[in-house]
DNA sequence: CCTTAGCACTCCCTCGGCTTGAGTGCTAAC
DNA sequence: GTTAGCACTCAAGCCGAGGGAGTGCTAAGG
């Protein structure tokens, strides 16, 4: 079968999606007509809607009810019918402002990535914290809490911190944890997890076993295990009457409650590549829980030194074109913030490397 | 109306909630007979449910069915009826290795703590990180990043840390900025937000602007708002009939993604006391959203130093005497934890302090 | 006075049958 | 290739009857 189509017959399947989307119903080929004018008589309409059947980007419930697209009549919108748009110039600018406001407040990067996909597609977002690909140290500060108990303070390239807790074998002044930690932060300055494991085996008992307990958590610092998952609009998006059966939306809350599913998932899509939409529809035969739903995923951040990923949620009956948008336009707002705190000093920068605006 | 009921009675409501708890349907008075082997009939059954539905404990959907509590009958039960419990000293054991497992790693408190909550109760968990009543400075390190851009890293008093970004008016070498870094630290070691906004105006122009800042982290760091919120077992209860049609769940969502609705709820249930554990009964009146459903809370960390807050979320329907249980023990499990990061070295401390196991 | 057997009554739930109407697929004419 | 016309299909909504769980009441018995 030669998949490719007439213009007519991509049209009517645009229009097709476009009145399912938002009416929510199976789709007549009476209404299409009317609803958009076409010049054709819905005789005609129905034609192409069994052609388009045929070819498995259409399906109807039952013999007599409207037409409704399947998965792969998504696919082909998005690859092949879905012209590129970008979000109202008002909007990008609202959004910018937003982001510009919380420049400088790491907390509120990764709410306010998440409030906005919710909030400008009407799904859930969510969003992984920037990690870096490859930890690097950068300052280690050794606290005495009492006793011979220390809180071990890690600040790695990038400004991702990790703290924990040391128990060492006898009580150690903080004059000593200091001259230790000066003495460490001169020596790993730059080093990855492995380099430092290295380093440790020619240091004083006290500093190896900082170093290697350094070295492990930043080895655990690079896995998506140890971040912060955020998430905004599940509600308006369990709300939809496709997840209201309680079977469908369990898709959606492991990926929100289990890393390890949510990693999966992201591993498969989205490469390592930043910048590049990814669109995952029905959970393409790999994910059954995630048979209801669509996801538009991006990874964002400065490739080989620090990334996350963030998406948009939908049903699979989702408003595909401006999703899209949306997510490419935030993870690249959040991918200047990055840039700014790894790469750059503010102002500095040759203004052809930014992505926003 | 004298509402002491007789011990007949306190047995019929017990009864009913139990069954129904367990059986998700209204049970009637000859069920209750046969499943419990009452040596009374059916209809003195009736008669003690009709009495108990005129004090408002009991109701019924319509005239044929049998009984179901009222919020008002399982806030009685809940105070009255239910003899304090605590989880099988097996469970106990169990739970109290896994934090001990954890006990070094902070980022996996709140996670266990969570996880354990949905397990042991099969609803869904959500938690606070402790944050300080009133945070105390303790370090400071400030980090040049590139051309302007510093990055401070604040830890606080128990260990928290917040980050932030700095732009200078002019570029500040490594060397200067850890000058600065030491004097603040020597001169704010203990402090308060207000406290070192006295000092800053008596402080060269960069350390003034930098401990400006500071003080300002440290107020946010005060509020809920600033801190995460985790979950875990949404996905068990939004898959309970109850919370089927989409609004009930609203509620319970808001929690999870909302942090201002949190924040009100647990202020209104909670008061600032370490220990005790709350139980909300269907929004009490006071929060539409939470109606068809039932939190058990409890502040956890130690008091006036650093505290947080956690519980569980069910349907009203739910095995309260197991969640309270579970909830105290996590939460005394979870104060031991700050407690020894706050106050102890290992080890150290008089056994009869420590409310685990 | 409390308890209980007996009984009429209520009302939800389920099921089959009926109707309605939107929408299709096919055919034959243009 | 397009379209009008028409028979056909099938979910959804609307009855009405039957079943059954469970109640409330009454009157008898301790």
């Amino acid at each position: 079968m030669s998949s490719t189509l007439s213009a007519r017959q991509k049209l009517v399947l645009s229009l097709v999606i476009r009145e399912y989307v938002q009416s929510k119903m199976p789709v007549g080929s009476q209404t299409l007509v009317d609803r958009y004018g076409l010049n054709i008589s819905s005789a005609t309409v129905r034609n192409e809607m069994a052609y388009l059947e045929e070819l498995g980007y259409l399906t109807h419930p039952h013999t007599s009810a409207g037409r409704t697209p399947t998965d792969r009549g998504y696919r082909y919108f998005v690859e092949r019918l879905l012209q590129e748009t970008e979000l109202p110039a008002a909007e990008r600018r609202t959004i910018a402002h937003q982001f510009q406001q919380v420049r400088r407040d790491f907390d509120e990067w990764m709410p306010l990535a998440t409030s906005v996909l919710a909030r400008t597609t009407s799904g859930a977002a969510l969003a992984t914290a920037p990690r870096p690909t490859r930890a690097r140290y950068r300052h280690l500060e050794l606290i005495s809490t009492q006793g011979r108990l220390v809180l071990l303070v890690l600040v790695l390239h990038g400004g991702a911190v990790r703290q924990q807790l040391l128990t060492l074998p006898e009580a150690v002044s903080q004059e000593d944890l200091s001259t230790a930690a000066t003495r460490l932060n001169r020596l790993c300055a730059g080093l990855t997890a492995d380099e430092i494991e290295v380093q440790s085996s020619s240091l004083p008992a006290l500093e190896a076993d900082v170093a290697l307990l350094i070295a492990s958590a930043m080895k655990r610092a690079s896995s998506i295990a140890a971040d912060e998952v955020v998430h905004d609009g599940l509600r308006e998006l369990l709300q939809e009457p496709e997840f209201s059966t309680g079977t469908e939306s369990r898709g959606v809350l492991r990926m929100v409650e289990e890393r390890s599913f949510l990693e999966a998932v992201l591993s498969d899509t989205l490469g390592p590549t930043v910048g590049s939409v990814r669109v995952m529809i029905g959970g393409e035969g790999r994910f059954d829980e995630l048979q209801a739903c669509s996801l538009i995923l991006s990874r964002y951040g400065v490739a080989d030194l620090s990334t996350g990923a963030l998406g948009v949620v939908g049903p699979t009956r989702m408003g595909y074109g401006r999703a899209i948008s949306a997510v490419r336009f935030v993870a690249g707002l959040l991918s200047d913030l990055v840039y700014d705190v790894y790469v750059a000093g503010t102002g500095s920068l040759p203004s052809t490397t930014r992505r926003s605006l």
